[in-house]
DNA sequence: TCCTTTTTTGAGTGAATGCTCAATATGCAT
DNA sequence: ATGCATATTGAGCATTCACTCAAAAAAGGA
């Protein structure tokens, strides 16, 4: 019973996520959410009930979305040590064009949030943890397999790359980066893969 | 001959840095920058033409100062590897409450930017390979000292730094990372220091 | 076909934005 | 003191902001 609505709230949330990853939360307005949308400010506030409300879908999409990826990537690879190489490496390649920006929607969403905001805020954070919580398993399932010594602390290296990752993305986003951001990514990675200890003594390039 | 400015001018591009840094520029309305400049519309205009000039000279101030605090740490230390492990190491002991935000106000500035943005953007991208220049300059005498082995490429090593701090600074920003700071600066000055290669082969902790 | 339910429309809301400018105040040189 | 040059004031400008709501449109069930 009732009218259908028109579009398919996945594709909307999306387009409004392309949009507010590039331009960020203030600086996309609901003139450009409209446009981008094709909806009109009726629709867009029935459907999710305000700006910020839309927004956190899409950080939340966003979030879910960069997840998979890292899961991916170590699905993907032989070792847990070797798949987060993998997923650096991967950041270091994305092309410009490909993404709606090269930096982290996340670390943007932090750095221009307030930071006693009541909602983006708390969520941006909870997600940043969901996400370091991941490479945590990720090196713990590492040192499991004997690719970390015991001594290793899983959180601590999952909090180093994370800031690592905070780092290559932030650093992509400048316009002069162009060739360097695979380099860098590279240098992450090869340090990352270096954490594994040698059979016999170290023995350096 | 003509009135004398009631204000001294450095004073008030500090009080507009502390806010600016604090909350990003399209966050900072002009009736922000009039209280806490004590500085009607006509006179912040008068003085500095636009909101943007008065951001912009406000960046600026603070790109010198940060460039002032690294050669500080590069002076003050026995080698040019001790004195960027010390400014890492001072990064991560920035108390929350004694900095407008932890956050690199130069980084938050480049992730509020657009891509095409004519004025700030150029400016930032400019002050972040001046901060990169700098620490090339440090990895370079630290070769020429023998602290790092001759293949070492310091633009390279430079431009890790600035990504390791770029992460740092991000990663700072949570209002969950209270104690952690200070262990990943910790983690970031350690691998520095372990750029320099051994006497003898290598002997791991 | 008609009725009910839901969606869509888009002109319009009050508030906030960056900024202007004529009027006024103030300091310096004479 | 007087005149000039500059600084300060603050009401008010046009524009944009996120958002609302009554009316119109459209789908399914009877």
């Amino acid at each position: 019973m009732g009218r259908q609505a028109s579009y398919e709230r996945d594709e909307v949330v999306s387009k409004a996520q392309a949009l507010f990853w590039a331009k960020g939360y203030r600086a996309t307005s609901l003139k450009d959410l409209e446009t981008a949308l094709n909806l009109r400010p009726g629709s867009i506030y029935a459907a999710f009930g305000s700006k910020e409300a839309l927004f956190a879908e899409a950080l939340r999409r966003y979030a879910g979305q960069s997840r998979d990826q890292v899961r991916q990537s170590l699905k993907a690879a032989k070792s847990p040590l070797a798949g987060l190489a993998a997923h650096v490496r991967a950041l270091g390649c994305v092309r410009p064009e490909a993404a709606p920006s090269r930096a982290c929607m996340l670390v943007k969403t932090l750095l221009e949030t307030p930071d006693d905001d009541p909602v983006l805020r708390p969520q941006t954070e909870e997600m940043m943890q969901g996400m370091e919580a991941e490479f945590a398993a990720a090196f713990a399932a590492a040192r499991a397999a004997g690719e970390l010594p015991d001594s290793a602390d899983p959180e601590r290296l999952a909090r180093r790359l994370q800031a690592e990752i905070f780092g290559l993305r932030a650093y992509a986003q400048r316009s002069d980066a162009q060739g360097k951001v695979a380099e860098l990514a590279e240098d992450i990675a090869r340090d990352l893969e270096a954490l594994t200890p040698r059979n016999g003594d170290a023995a350096s390039v």
